[in-house]
DNA sequence: GGAATGACATTTA
DNA sequence: CTAAATGCCATTC
């Protein structure tokens, strides 16, 4: 590759990242997702690789990260603070307790919703 | 081109 | 149920 070439942008060939940062803008407020998700949603078992993408955060102004949890219903990580995502999912109504979400199936958010 | 990292997932003890 | 170990994939140094 290049040497140096961030700025690299080919519009019509998004990165595995841009691509997670579209399916997170389809996530309805109060509603929460999991790496895995968006990772099957991809094509691709890339669970840490999502949760990666995330971590660079480009750009978190236009996307809702915060609304991504493990399958576990834990609210796993957050760049800007764990506190931080909890307060945020917690207005969007989402029911956060010990760490964990309450009724995770009932505010999780599948993508295959979206093909019907 | 290769090694290291990470906001994960799954299995086994 | 909790903890540890292993696997997996993409990005970055």
């Amino acid at each position: 590759m290049q040497t140096n070439n961030k700025q690299n942008k080919h519009l019509s060939d998004l990165s595995f990242n841009e691509q997670c940062y579209l399916l997170l803008r389809k996530i309805p407020k109060g509603r929460v997702t999991t790496y895995k998700a968006i990772a099957e949603a991809l094509g691709t078992k890339a669970y840490q690789a999502v949760g990666n993408a995330m971590n660079k955060n480009p750009n978190p102004i236009n996307v809702p990260c915060h609304r991504v949890v493990n399958t576990d219903g834990r609210l796993g990580g957050y760049a800007f603070g764990l506190e931080k995502k909890m307060a945020l999912l917690t207005k969007e109504g989402v029911v956060v307790a010990e760490g964990r979400i309450v009724d995770f199936k009932n505010v999780f958010f599948d993508f295959q919703d979206l093909s019907d």
